[in-house]
DNA sequence: TCTGGGGTCCTAAATCCA
DNA sequence: TCTGTGGATTTAGGACCC
């Protein structure tokens, strides 16, 4: 544990809803739940005004609509909340070259690393700043955890929310995680949290007064003792900048359980290539391939198989995921196919043509020895990269939505899709978001970050004049902090004070 | 009334090899 | 050559995180 509190943990504020709710104005104030709209999704994000109706993130979907029918429904934008966390990851490293990015809304900053903080006093001036800049560059309120170390520091954060500051000052940690739930501790949840309870123990002192021993007699020895040492309050871990992926995967859940054992091998091989594609996308390679399965009973399990080198082939990784699914039972329906690659490697070109060529050779065998036994008589080598078409026509309408812009056709047109939420600009009436469509109609809100609550006009799906547009930025005349942290602008306590008025009338 | 998608890490058994 | 030991690797599953 290291003397001063300069290790920093942001979040931002329900983030996902929090940036739907800065796009469109009329939804400010009022309940807001993002997250997957098909019947089998759940909550990603719901804003503090939904969730004042129960409403948490993964929650089903469904259940959310009971309890808070009234709340606005929205598929999420990633493209829009991955500029906004741009923004933030920008401003973080202008703080220290120690920035540890947890996901879109959350990271971990090193200030001591980066020579801005080296006490409380000067640690908690530079959190309060940044919530300042934060603020006023993103229109978003992040809350901030500052401690001794990330544990701490991500506690502090979440005790901060909403739209807080909270400092735990060295030597006070003990005492401030003793009552707190033995949830709080990361890498405790719903089934290490039901174990300790069964044991007797709820709250963090339960842990310490336990002793190691009895913890890892629990637990494990590397689970035990981690906790143990996380509740006494210690927790070493260095703040890493950047970490290498090690996994790569794509899983669909499907609106209805696939009983047709051909339309499961089909999704399979689909998913193999989307794995494929991300893989390439990122320049690496991989050397394990997985398969999941989730059955309609909810139970899940994986087959991998290891290859001799790395491959980013798709025939390779399909084939493979191909031969892990024949050992899979799947009678009675499957909830979820997902494929995957581990064993990442940077690209070699070396093993992949061997790789290639071995695979293809004892698929060939495969097939061969398969063919002379149902007497079919069609030639290996024949399954290629691209050959979905007309088997693939049969698939189409359970994957997810997400995932598959490709327009409908009308009268042999191809008619536009309008998601909800999404961004449109029309000609004469301006910007706006999609509300709903339906029956030939969109129903379009036209209103956009800056503006007051807009009106709703319905056009025909098909009307010219209207046109899917690229997500407005949020804050729409930023201040320029390009001196920040050297120097604030002097326009800041201006602006933080209309930020402010604004956010609470 | 059901339970997403993208990951990480840990454990344990089986297997192989020096 | 036989047997034992210890380590690395592969596979499957589970818990956890956002």
């Amino acid at each position: 544990m290291r003397a001063a509190p300069t290790i920093l943990h942001l979040d931002m504020d329900a983030f996902y809803a929090s940036a739907e709710q800065a796009a469109k104005p009329s939804l400010r104030g009022k309940p807001v739940v993002v997250g997957g709209l098909g019947m089998r999704g759940v909550v990603a994000t719901a804003s503090y005004e939904a969730r004042r109706f129960g409403v948490h993130s993964a929650m089903p979907m469904a259940q959310a609509r009971r309890l808070a029918p009234n709340a606005a429904y929205l598929v999420p934008r990633f493209s829009l909340y991955r500029s906004v966390s741009d923004q933030v990851m920008e401003l973080l490293g202008r703080l220290s070259p120690l920035v540890e990015p947890l996901s879109l809304d959350e990271a971990f900053v090193d200030l001591e690393a980066g020579g801005v903080a080296d006490d409380s006093r000067s640690a908690r001036a530079v959190g309060e700043q940044l919530r300042l800049v934060i603020r006023a560059v993103t229109g978003l309120s992040g809350s901030v955890g500052l401690a001794g170390s990330k544990m701490l520091a991500k506690i502090a954060s979440e005790e901060a929310k909403p739209d807080g500051l909270l400092l735990i000052e060295p030597g006070t940690e003990r005492e401030l995680l003793a009552p707190m739930s033995v949830r709080i501790l990361p890498g405790v949840g719903p089934a290490t949290g039901d174990h300790l309870r069964r044991a007797g123990m709820t709250v963090v002192h339960d842990l310490v007064e336990a002793g190691e021993a009895e913890l890892v007699r629990l637990l494990g020895r590397a689970h035990g003792a981690a906790l143990h040492r996380m509740a006494l309050g210690y927790d070493d871990r260095p703040v890493v900048a950047e970490r290498d992926a090690k996994s790569v995967s794509v899983e669909d859940t499907f609106d209805v359980d696939l009983h047709d054992r051909v339309r499961v091998r089909i999704e399979v091989e689909r998913l193999a290539d989307r794995c494929v594609q991300r893989l390439r996308a990122a320049g690496r390679s991989g050397r394990t391939v997985v398969l999941k399965v989730r059955r309609y009973d909810f139970s899940t399990l994986t087959r991998s198989e290891t290859l001799r080198g790395p491959t980013d082939d798709p025939v390779v990784v399909r084939e493979a995921a191909a031969r892990l699914l024949e050992a899979v039972d799947t009678t009675g329906g499957v909830r979820l196919l997902g494929v995957g690659v581990t064993g990442l490697a940077d690209f070699t070109q070396e093993d992949l043509f061997a790789q290639a060529a071995d695979a293809r050779l004892a698929a060939a065998a495969k097939q061969a020895a398969d063919a002379r036994e149902t007497g079919e008589t069609e030639p290996p080598g024949d399954s290629g990269p691209d050959d979905e078409g007309p088997v693939a026509a049969g698939a189409e309408g359970a994957g997810s939505a997400a995932d598959d812009p490709a327009p409908e056709a009308v009268d042999g047109a191809p008619a536009r899709r309008w998601s909800a939420g999404h961004d449109v600009r029309h000609d004469v009436h301006g910007y706006g978001w999609v509300q709903g469509s339906g029956v030939g109609r969109v129903t379009v809100r036209f209103e956009e970050p800056g503006s007051p609550p807009g009106r709703v006009r319905t056009f025909r799906v098909d009307d010219p004049q209207l046109r899917p547009s690229d997500p407005l930025p949020l804050v729409s005349d930023p201040v320029d902090y390009s001196s920040w942290p050297a120097s604030l602008p002097k326009s800041l306590s201006g602006a933080v004070a209309e930020g402010v008025a604004e956010s609470s009338p």
